[in-house]
DNA sequence: TTGAAAGCGGTACCAT
DNA sequence: ATGGTACCGCTTTCAA
């Protein structure tokens, strides 16, 4: 394994010469640098990265923690990023952080305290005091995406404006009996969910309409199960559903199929993320895209690695709504009014 | 920012001596030993990983290689690996190498070359043969899970046992028309789909019965696209289905639900997985737990880690089958068979 | 434009 | 059991 010494050997200059040639920091001769770089590549010299980051303080290697890698959203996120390193030529080294877990607690505590990268990217994470002490004490630049409620560099959905668009959505059709459906409280549970309840209250109180929610596990089969509970009891059964997410929201079209009630024309079902497989179940969600998500949050990263100076920056998306084929007027609706009510 | 001389002076000791105490490697008095650590913890100290590597030649960082992070089967993977390296205070560093991708060309031909870890784990990545040199190349241990077709170590499902067994599940229940559902060919496509589309036609052929393959994207709504297409005919229409994998399955089971087909009344279908959403659609399967997987790849990984001169294993898995609620006996069998046939 | 040499922060050998 | 010191391989200042 040949080491720079022996490629400045090799190319009869001194080791400087050959470092400056090779990184391209400071004055070389281009006859010079060509022939250092002919001999590095002919020697298949690779420089040994843990003595350059000894050397510079720089890892070239990006940290991402996050809570879950088996998510939707979280896996989109993670191959954004990957794909902006991969083109900058920074590894990512990734940091799982489930909440409540010893590893997470050791992830926090030993692992990042290592600091074995220039940046981090928080993705989702909602830390409570002690880690967000822990995040700041590293003194690495870090970007979150969805909030993390300091003053860092955040990518987000505005959460609050993608609820208040799809309830709006479903109060144009005519629907009056809307039920929010995941999540646990305005006041507990992860951020995201509270935050597009808040957006759903608010609209359904605007409109003086009556504000139901009905909790259900964030995921696919937590959905069904949610919607099989609900549906199945005629007197709560709404005449539509705005889900906190399209897992949710799938979960229940899925559960209402079961059911036997049909989608739209019985029930309307709007969702929050354009998941992969909401275009297969016809469903009316806001589009999120998590992956473009995590490439401006990686951008905006290597941005203030290479400029410390940089302003972290706050940026906020509003979702695009996107009808497809699951919301229609509510039953006994005439005919006339405006919509996409074709019955599945 | 203190270093280990810093903890060295404040401790009374030298510098080899305070990394002796904090490392564990050479004789310390217990004393000493505690004195040191416990100055080190007060002032914080948090050995430099660049510098150690420099010196020991280890980095304390796994490498993980894979063609996709957001299926199932390769999240849960890669969730199975990081609690074991974080278990053992390894970092994890992610590469993410999309087949046909300039990404994964970079991969092989630059970021791996680095070395920056001691170890690999190659999940589902199929390499082709420049590929695979390069992963030779590098010099350090690697494991795969799924096959990679070299002397590597080795985790994997046994993908024609496990299509067998599923072939012989619905033969003994008295189907005959079974088509094979997703890959590409016996000769072609990745390595999974073909050795279980293989092992369901020897099956069948052993059985007198008729090999019928239908070609499926390998994912949710691509098993429900070709679903759609092939039970839409009548005439090609057969009593059983066996999908490569749930997310193939699952999607044939919505085609058949959107079509009026009972499952399993009037069609059994069968996956191999063991998805987490195959409960929630009463899939029987074929269990693998790709959890587990990355978990053993990872010890036998970290295991040749610590001592070179282990050989490499080759763990084969022989799945087990989880009857549920989507096999049946074929529409006409008299009741009195054997099987679960509970219509849904 | 190039070279010599002093680190970067540990580890581990060799003495003591 | 402990200390002195020569590396590990690269970057970067300073002098030439």
């Amino acid at each position: 394994m040949s080491g720079i010494e022996d490629v400045a050997r090799a190319a009869g200059v001194s080791k400087a010469t050959a470092s400056r040639a090779l990184t391209g920091h400071g004055y070389v001769a281009a006859a010079t640098r060509e022939r250092v770089a002919r001999v590095a590549h002919e020697m298949g010299y690779v420089p040994s990265s843990s003595a350059a980051s000894l050397a510079t303080g720089r890892t070239r290697n990006v940290g991402v923690v996050m809570p879950y890698l088996n998510r939707w959203f979280f896996a989109e996120v993670l191959e954004g990023i990957q794909e902006v390193l991969l083109e900058s030529g920074y590894d990512l080294t990734l940091y799982d952080a489930k909440p409540g877990t010893e590893g997470r607690r050791r992830v926090f505590d030993d692992f990042l305290a290592r600091k074995r990268f220039d940046g981090l990217i928080a993705v989702g994470l909602e830390p409570d005091d002690h880690e967000l002490e822990r995040l700041v004490a590293i003194g690495r630049p870090v970007v979150s995406v969805v909030a993390i409620g300091d003053n860092a560099g955040v990518v987000r959905l505005d959460d609050e404006y993608a609820a208040r668009r799809a309830t709006t959505h479903l109060i144009e059709l005519g629907h009056t009996k809307i039920t929010f459906l995941g999540g646990v409280s305005v006041t507990s549970g992860p951020h995201v969910d509270r935050a597009r309840l808040s957006g759903y209250q608010r609209t359904m109180t605007e409109a003086g309409l009556t504000v139901t929610h009905v909790r259900s596990e964030v995921s696919l089969p937590g959905g069904y199960a949610a919607a099989v509970d609900l549906l199945g009891d005629p007197e709560r059964r709404p005449t539509a559903l705005l889900a906190t997410c399209d897992e949710v929201a799938i979960g229940a079209i899925i559960a209402a199929r079961r059911l036997g009630i049909p989608v739209p024309s019985a029930l309307s079902v709007v969702g929050i993320d354009n998941h992969e497989f909401a275009e297969m179940f016809s469903l009316t969600t806001l589009e999120q895209s998590p992956r473009s998500q995590g490439m401006q949050a990686t951008r905006m990263l290597l941005g203030q690695l290479e400029d410390p100076a940089r302003v972290a920056q706050d940026v906020s998306i509003q979702a695009r709504l996107i009808v497809r084929n699951s919301t229609a007027p509510p039953p006994g609706t005439p005919s006339v009014t405006v919509g996409v009510g074709v019955t599945s």
